[in-house]
DNA sequence: AACAAAAATGCAGTGCCTGCAAACTTGCGC
DNA sequence: GCGCAAGTTTGCAGGCACTGCATTTTTGTT
């Protein structure tokens, strides 16, 4: 899965361990639903106690949606090294670079996520739209890099707005079992976007819309 | 709070009980925080049992964040009469109308359930976001509007877009507790969307960017 | 007043999640 | 190898959200 070079074996057994608990969890809950599969199953499923499962998650949903918080503070590094004239949109895209390239890493995990997360639009939420710091966060982040006021309202619409494509993206991506590259797809919808989302199919001026964005694939 | 005028007083009591809960529920939690009220002590300061509290809430969350399910209704209905001829943003704006009224006539309401419902993000995105049902009505909606397939990731792209737009505007007037009018809120951020969220600092023609999206006030 | 529909309630039960204390495992210096 | 300290797992008791079912109470109608 993830890096786990320089790791003792104690860290390397607790990594294997959660990754057991997600798996098992995805598993169960992709075959029979959420609410049709207990804890304890999961826990059972990962050969671990009930208790056991509640030390590396703090509730049932965090072993479906994984470790946002990880990815987080990539994206934020990201975001960070970005130079300041970049313009916000395009910043932001660069940033997620990481995050994408390791979401088709592990295509296989992500597409059995995605297809459960997105019957339960609760997840669905959470799984971008995250934690109010990491949105909170990136405000911030934003805010410094363009000189805003944090306040102002642009940099949180910004960050909203970018948020929602890419929860689109990997909704299509997902719905598509990744036929389409993930990469590809959110650029579309940033270019939608940056386009200020124009109706396909009555373009001010017809080469001027976003490119690719009506192509059904 | 809503018109209740051609009801029995069966109803009207019905309504009435939703709303006392509603309110205690608000006003409890305002002051004490989610996890520090429970839903015996909501049922008990609306004067009902604690089961009877399941009968009108599924959740506790849902007497937080209100009928969703009825402005639902409301605004596809709206989005129905707007003529197909109108761009996607400038329908979906309208169609918000009303929601927007309702929300600014029952201010005091409003800002309460926003104060609490910014303090728990899994709140926060189910009072927009709603349920998929939802969403997934606006984008089929929206798809037969605009002829479009509603697999085709434009129709998708717009709702979760604008979306997030609403879901911004809203924070953003219950962070001013109200003094800058919804409606203007909203309409400053689907302006910022319909240019393309251009950066109000370093704007490509400096009196082409969405009006006051940088203004602090 | 009598009746039927609707609503409120109590109760038992499941499952999520937490704190605490007891076992157990692991890494490390000797 | 031995023992110690730190980290991990586990069981147990308990609180709370939520559900299904049966019973009682209220309400509108005849």
């Amino acid at each position: 899965m993830t890096r786990d070079e320089g790791l003792g074996r104690r860290d390397r057994k607790k990594r294997q361990t959660r990754a057991a608990l997600a798996a098992a969890a995805l598993r169960l809950v992709a075959e029979r639903g959420l609410d049709q599969v207990t804890v304890e199953e999961i826990a059972e499923a990962a050969d671990v106690s009930a208790r056991t499962f509640f030390n590396y998650f703090a509730t049932k949903d965090d072993a479906l949606v994984g470790d946002t918080a990880g990815d987080r503070d990539r994206v934020l590094r990201a975001l960070a090294a970005v130079p300041a004239q970049v313009p916000a949109l395009a910043a932001i895209r660069s940033a997620l670079a990481g995050v994408i390239d390791e979401v088709e890493g592990d295509a296989a995990l992500w597409l059995l996520r995605m297809q459960v997360v997105m019957q339960h639009p609760m997840l669905l939420a959470r799984l971008v739209s995250g934690n109010a710091t990491t949105e909170q966060a990136m405000v911030e982040a934003l805010a410094a890099r363009t000189g805003h006021d944090p306040d102002d309202g642009y940099p949180a619409l910004v960050v909203a707005v970018t948020g929602a494509a890419l929860r689109t993206a990997m909704v299509r991506w997902a719905t598509g079992g990744g036929s389409r590259s993930l990469a590809d797809l959110l650029d579309e919808a940033f270019a939608a976007v940056a386009a200020g989302l124009p109706d396909p199919r009555t373009p001010d001026r017809p080469g001027a819309t976003a490119p690719g964005v009506h192509r059904t694939r």
